[in-house]
DNA sequence: TTGTGCTTGTGCTCACAATCACAAAGTAAG
DNA sequence: CTTACTTTGTGATTGTGAGCACAAGCACAA
């Protein structure tokens, strides 16, 4: 397994296992085996090994997986050992959800800047940032933030995108329903909440 | 094709090309063909082709699509067609930017009601609406409110679902980071927001 | 009615992902 | 040491989706 290319699917799936392995921590449990990671998580006992076996052996045959050790792994190969300084630009209702949503701080985000567009934000304090202007961003290089989060309205949001491409930034988590054009270094996510309550009812 | 087993992917795909269709119709055009979709979408115009064909011929070749024409078939497929009645779970931070958030409308989704546990909050408005307590959730079947928006911590996420499905929901939008147990009747959507975040850092 | 040009609809192939099933490798007991 | 038992790590298989490339079909002009 070792030398073969890691698939997307498997670096999606890394977050939840480590969300698992945390809750699993939590319990105060010492050891864990994929089985019963997998029926926490609800996933295959196969794809939870195979998914860390890219990355090297991190368990022990008849005995399972060490817990701490798997959690720590799992942040060293998503990068998540140290702080991500990340900024906010759009600080509308869902800027503010996202400013108080208490899940980045699991994996480590800090959430240092805050931008927007209405004269009548700018200024103002949101969960203890000041609002600043978006024609600030170029300010983020030296403030050494290279994640952005864009929660602006679609048609602002490519532009927004190439100022924080501008900027230095090496990775976009776009919640405007845009697809967002940007180098090929820099990574794009993005999420239209919309979008995935468009195709609920179609099951119903 | 016909006859063929649907694709989920496809599925997930028809809200995106709705939002481009609606785009160009906005626009003024009254015919679009695939290509011209796929180029605004950044999609595969063959792939396009192949997820409308899934459910009949709407396309003239030659031509293309009647932008109109395709939107209604769109909708309909997706079930779209008459407003659906929705309850948020979870008044906090997430729930406030759901009622803001002017996705929703879009695709006919009407939130009807808002329910919270903390009694800090019921009773409070929001958004044009009373927050209600969670024992109330009962009451949905009575006032014809089939699907439901989970916007809990993680730990009430469970429960929350366990009183949808009883009140008879068919369908539920997640945003806890939990995975949820309901029968196979009905449909859960999950979006976890850190989850996505947390695979960010790998790529950078 | 015949020809030209365009775009759809789709069979086919390729690529990738999920799952199975088992060898390998560890523990523990006698 | 050997046997029984457990769980990992992975080769092999199956399943699923994406995209190419072309036939089918329509419009329009002559």
């Amino acid at each position: 397994m070792r030398y073969r290319k890691i698939p997307d699917e498997s670096i999606r799936r890394l977050p939840v296992y480590l969300r698992g392995l945390l809750y699993f921590a939590e319990t105060g449990a010492k050891g864990v085996s994929s089985e019963k990671l997998a029926d926490f998580l609800h996933f295959n006992p196969a794809q939870i090994r195979k998914d860390f076996s890219y990355f090297g052996y991190f368990g022990i045959r008849g005995v399972g997986y060490d817990v701490n050790t798997l959690i720590k792994q799992t942040r060293n190969i998503l990068k998540l050992g140290n702080k991500h300084k990340t900024a906010l630009i759009g600080a509308g209702n869902l800027g503010k959800a996202i400013l108080a949503y208490p899940g980045f701080g699991v994996y480590g985000f800090e959430i240092l800047a805050v931008f927007d567009s209405d004269q009548a934000k700018i200024g103002k304090k949101i969960s203890g940032r000041t609002v600043e202007d978006v024609s600030n961003l170029r300010t983020l290089k030296k403030r050494g933030i290279s994640l952005g989060i864009v929660a602006t309205p679609a048609p602002a949001a490519q532009q927004v995108a190439d100022a924080l491409v501008d900027a230095g930034i090496t990775g976009i988590l776009n919640f405007a329903p845009h697809h967002l054009i940007v180098p090929k270094k820099v990574k794009v996510i993005t999420i239209d909440i919309a979008m995935e309550l468009g195709r609920l009812p179609y099951y119903a």
